[in-house]
DNA sequence: TGGTAATTTCTGAATGTACAGAAATTACCA
DNA sequence: TGGTAATTTCTGTACATTCAGAAATTACCA
């Protein structure tokens, strides 16, 4: 598959992106790659377009697939597997926020669990300390708290309020409210 | 400045975080502990607890003033600069969020635009990549919009927007609308 | 069940990043 | 304006990551 001028600096832009995000170039590269092509592509295919060896899209693939950016795809009287990218941005969203959350997120709430609860303990934690890891943990539970309900909504009504944007405030109750 | 055991604990799960986040760990370990400190701290004073350069200390705290994560304070009868964090939640969320549309969704969109121009012109990228990048453009202007109006709520509205949670939608007029 | 294609895992080399110490600069005061 | 404290920038080294080729494994078919 030969890329045009403008996939192939695409594709080397989100690569650069990638790798500011704490992904890969490689994997972000393929990313970019399976989400311009029209059809599944062949991990040999992606090794000619790319120019990377074998054994990294093997891996990079494996890990796309783990975030479920991309899966796998059989093509009739071809033995060799095909790998699709996921086409709808929104939904590419969702399992970049959900891989983040739970390889990031939920981690720092259970640190910060146990720290708070060894720092009621012991004599040496300074109030404050214990007051901001307090703090940090509410935030971070409400924030994911807010995204598992969010999740639970339907894609059409997610857009809709995405799309409300600042909007939304006009239809809260009371305009605003006492005590927040 | 002497950490506790459960300070130290946080300092280093929260440095290892930064990494993931692409931030050095240097930098996000600083951060931790000017977060839980309950006073500024002189930039010696955090080399003495944290056992790293002089000159990287110098660095990442000037990194961590870019992201306004930090910031400069003086101490009456003390000529050196002390370093404060950011201990409200909220505010750090948000300068990380400013900091990261900044230097990664903002060149994106860019990217993007261009790409798009080039595309019209040269017959090289077939239709179907060409629709995917202008769909991708549409998305992340949507989110940076949405991005734009929810910075300019006053803050107890955003968190009052964010404990709703799912909630939300029972205020939207209509229950569903007619097309999306 | 033997042969072949496809894929994954292993390993050493190359590249890139983080870091500490030294040097240079800047800011402050007498 | 000379001296000193404070801070930043520079530079070589240590460390970690990325990557490509080779070997091993797995899956498929005759």
């Amino acid at each position: 598959m030969k890329l045009s001028a403008v996939m192939d600096r695409f594709v080397l832009h989100w690569g650069e992106m990638g790798a500011r995000w704490g992904v890969n170039r490689s994997v972000a590269q393929i990313h970019a790659l399976l989400f311009l092509a029209d059809k599944p592509m062949a991990a040999d295919e992606v090794v000619e377009t790319l120019g990377i060896a074998r054994s990294n899209v093997s891996t990079s693939l494996r890990e796309l697939i783990s975030w479920r950016l991309v899966h796998l795809v059989h093509i009739h009287g071809d033995r060799r597997d095909h790998f699709e990218a996921e086409k709808d941005c929104w939904t590419v969203f969702q399992r970049i926020v959900e891989g983040r959350k739970q390889r990031e997120i939920d981690p720092t709430l259970s640190t910060l669990r146990s720290c708070m609860i060894d720092s009621a303990e012991d004599n040496e934690t300074p109030a404050s300390a214990r007051t901001r890891l307090a703090e940090l943990h509410d935030f971070l539970e409400t924030l994911d708290h807010w995204y598992d309900e969010m999740r639970r909504l339907e894609p059409p009504t997610q857009r809709r309020l995405l799309r409300m944007g600042g909007a939304i405030v006009k239809v809260l109750p009371g305009g605003r409210q006492a005590k927040e």
